[in-house]
DNA sequence: GTTGAAACCTCAGATCC
DNA sequence: GGATCTGAGGTTTCAAC
């Protein structure tokens, strides 16, 4: 599926807000509402649009910690890799686990109600993880910029 | 503001799925339409609520990499630290940017088109940046989890 | 094949209890 | 928190370009 001009605008805008009605959209697009709503559909069935959320504030909601943790693994075979994703996949407070080349395996996201329960989910789920060789981890002091998604050039 | 048992199960819900409609919330939260429209406001009013935002797919979109870049500065003095953040704040592929304790000053989270691109901002935006002493990049070879968000304890 | 206009129907938001 | 109401928006149908 190619995406045109007006294809990257909605996209744009919906990035921004979410919860934009259909008639804004489809004013802001330059569309009446019935064409701008099947784009919309049309971008969410292509699978450019995965879905949407509230973008909730950790700390206010008992999270005000954040850290990465840096993986790597005594084995790099493909079975082992994917046996940590699947373990990492069950612990709801790691958000976000990725796949790294080089000497770092895994980098992870994690929160935290505080530093004791940080703790225990190193101590408790992660450092003893099969084939876990070293794990290290950084406390976020604070986040300057998080941009939800990714750039839509809209030119 | 504290948040009870409702509330929690708004935001988790609101979480999953930002465009849900607010009588479809009311039904599955145990409330009629008015009342579950008061809470989600004062929830947005809180800031426990930060936005809505559509969920978009990077590679589908012309950004199939994605580099986590690991900065250290030569000076951690605030003026220095915050010049650093300004300058990322600019660049639109930097998506992340998380200043941590220890070695590591900054992780950085880009998205880029190609790897050529991805050279580029590094070589022209990055590397030369004032006060920075070593950037180390590592690519994304598959991402296991992304959560949205933080979890929300509903019971 | 995509847009635009009109109809219908549901929802958001305000008011009052 | 719930009930009612009104205006606005979402969604479908169909005609036109």
């Amino acid at each position: 599926m190619a995406f045109d001009h007006i294809d990257r605008q909605i996209l744009s805008l919906l990035q921004a807000d979410g919860r934009m009605t259909n008639v804004d959209l489809a004013e802001r697009v330059g569309l009446t509402a019935p064409p701008c709503l099947r784009r919309v559909r049309a971008l969410e069935d292509a699978g450019a649009i995965r879905g949407y959320h509230a973008e909730l504030d950790a700390a206010t909601l008992g999270y005000p910690i954040t850290v990465f943790a840096m993986v790597s693994l005594r084995s790099q075979a493909e079975h082992d890799l994917h046996a940590f994703e699947e373990h990492v996949g069950a612990i709801p407070e790691i958000r976000e686990c990725h796949m790294l080349n080089g000497e770092i395996d895994f980098i992870l996201k994690i929160v935290a109600a505080d530093l004791k329960s940080f703790q225990d989910i190193l101590t408790t789920h992660l450092t003893p993880a099969p084939n876990v060789a070293s794990v290290k981890t950084s406390l976020t002091i604070r986040t300057a910029k998080a941009v939800p998604g990714i750039p839509v050039r809209t030119d």
